[in-house]
DNA sequence: TTGAAAGCGGTACCAG
DNA sequence: CTGGTACCGCTTTCAA
């Protein structure tokens, strides 16, 4: 408290070495106690005095040189595109919560680590130099088969990338955006409806996730003979919007899979503004399908009816991540990262 | 392509040595090579081979390895509390986007990291483990004296936290929540109310940042005599709001400040299934302002008033980290994040 | 123009 | 029970 003008540099962090000067024992014998390998081995008093003196000097062993003595990192890098992120919003963000809070249960550091924009490459090559046990994609371009190699040639021991299909070496974490569109498709066939409409957002980004919601709901139309099934371009704006509201005659369309509660809003307020209905009850409305649940659609009148996807509790996640960094070379699998249901109201 | 049953392990990765021994050179000047320092000390020719030899093991630095060396890392730490970013929503991410992509330019790594949620101290010594060149705090539970001391200690060259203020040694970033309440505050006033409502949220988390939109709309009122300023206590939930507005009589209120769009947009929703009517132009009607200033701000009816946030460009935040990482030891001082203006419309 | 060697901080073997 | 020591991968000085 001797120096409020600010923190004066300290020159050199404390080291093990410092410590084991302090308490007047070997470095080997401060590694020994500070990572609980004492017992048996160091004396009591000599443990005290060891954990006094790192406590005294707020000294926090060195990472690095701790995994590349080790040769092996705990750290588990989770791939962050900040530009689609959003997409998850909430419900990703709890997810990773409780997938950071397990991993550090079991003794790794969850990185998010931004990826350099230009290529699944020059991407891992970044994520390779801080030689991570592993390396997960849940949203964002997918990894390809030169990526995944590099990142096996540096010694990741597992990689796990999200989407339909994984190159060859990776283990894949499926939320299969297929059957969220099959569920709307399903659905709304249920309800009578045979011409659908479905967004497909203008937003770049996002047609990793789009195109496979609109192929489930083609999937889902090929059962019923003399549906129609026609992709809509909606981006987030309300000029877009009405654009597509003014529009509207020339599809003849009698539902929509929005993609998203957020499009569905957009595009229920423009039809609504060009004097559309909306809703479920007569086949002179429009139905119109959201997805994410979010509390919006709660709130819209009609209330809009969703797709809500059910993800994996996140510590199932991370076990299945340490079990695959303790037995590295385990043949790839798919894994089921949740599952898609409509959560049905007034809208469709 | 000759083993289609998966990665066999590589049992290690390819070092500089390695790639040393295949160009027929020495580790010196391998390491010359790959750092641009070749110029006038390695003959072009061996400066071609090594690159084709890095190119074909698939050779990756060892970031721990090299900042263990070098004395200094290269990373910039940004406190990750899964439990408060959806508060920013697309904003932070936009942010996040343009700081990671600014600071990569600068040849930092960003990395997130999650904190134990145990203690501000606990948090920074996991974060200490990684010997960040500067560690940002954007949100979330503020850091303390210890935990700044702590980072100091081990060799962080820059703290920069959130807040009203930080603790002794760190730079503060202020995006000053009371300005936002004293916008929104300033705006009610000047349309004629004078018995405002301001929305505390009951999510835990959120109260860093309610506390100080209330106080902001208080100092607003406190240059006028006679206004009453009430806090009203909200949950993100349906049932919440219907008991908000069944108890709207009680308080006689003739504006609120709602905190932020979205539950402005549920207590809009609740206000208006009581019977009440919503907007700036008649005394009678309840004003509404909201924040942040969403996409669904405007597809509301009545369109909503908000509160926006001018978020300095994230380069020039990225230029602040790189500068006193260079200069350690720079006074303290604060930074300021952004502005907020009233984006006005039709609720208030 | 190139190579040998020291050393960053920590761990773990082996000798005492 | 404890200490000396080799080594993880990389950078950089110094000598050849």
């Amino acid at each position: 408290m001797t120096d409020p003008a600010g923190p004066r540099a300290t020159p050199t962090p404390p080291t093990s070495a410092a410590v084991a000067r302090r308490a007047g024992v070997s470095r080997a014998t401060v590694s020994y106690v500070l990572n609980g390998q004492a017992a048996g081995r160091v004396g009591e008093h000599a443990q005290a005095r060891v954990r006094a003196a790192a406590e005294e000097l707020g000294y926090v062993p060195h990472a690095a040189a701790r995994s590349l003595r080790a040769g092996r990192g705990s750290i588990v890098l989770l791939a962050a595109h900040a530009d689609t992120v959003p997409v998850f919003g909430p419900l990703f963000t709890r997810f990773l919560a409780g997938f950071q809070t397990a991993l550090h249960g079991l003794g790794y550091t969850v990185v998010l680590h931004g990826a350099p924009a230009a290529s699944p490459v020059a991407a891992a090559r970044a994520w390779a130099e801080l030689r991570p046990a592993a390396v997960l994609t849940l949203h964002g371009p997918p990894l390809d088969a030169a990526a995944v190699e590099l990142l096996h040639r540096s010694g990741t021991a597992a990689v796990l990338t999200h989407g339909p299909s994984a190159p060859p070496g990776a283990h894949t974490l499926l939320l299969d955006q297929r059957e969220a569109g099959l569920r709307a498709g399903e659905h709304l066939l249920a309800g009578g409806r045979r011409r659908i409409g479905v967004v497909r957002p203008a937003e770049p980004g996002l047609a990793a996730f789009a195109e496979p919601r609109l192929a489930g709901v083609r999937a889902a139309a090929a059962a019923h003979p003399g549906v129609r099934v026609r992709p809509l371009d909606l981006a987030l704006t309300e000029e877009s919007a009405a654009r597509l509201a003014a529009d509207w005659p020339r599809w003849d369309l009698d539902a929509v899979f929005a993609y998203n509660d957020e499009y569905a809003m957009l595009l229920m307020r423009a039809l609504q503004d060009a004097g559309r209905t909306i809703g479920a009850g007569s086949p002179d409305h429009i139905a119109v399908v959201g997805a994410d649940d979010l509390l919006l659609a709660r709130l819209l009148r009609p209330r809009l009816t969703s797709v809500r996807a059910e993800i994996t509790a996140p510590d199932r996640i991370a076990e299945l991540v340490d079990t695959l960094i303790r037995a590295p070379g385990t043949a790839p699998a798919t894994h089921r990262l949740g599952t898609f249901h409509v959560q049905a109201r007034d809208s469709g």
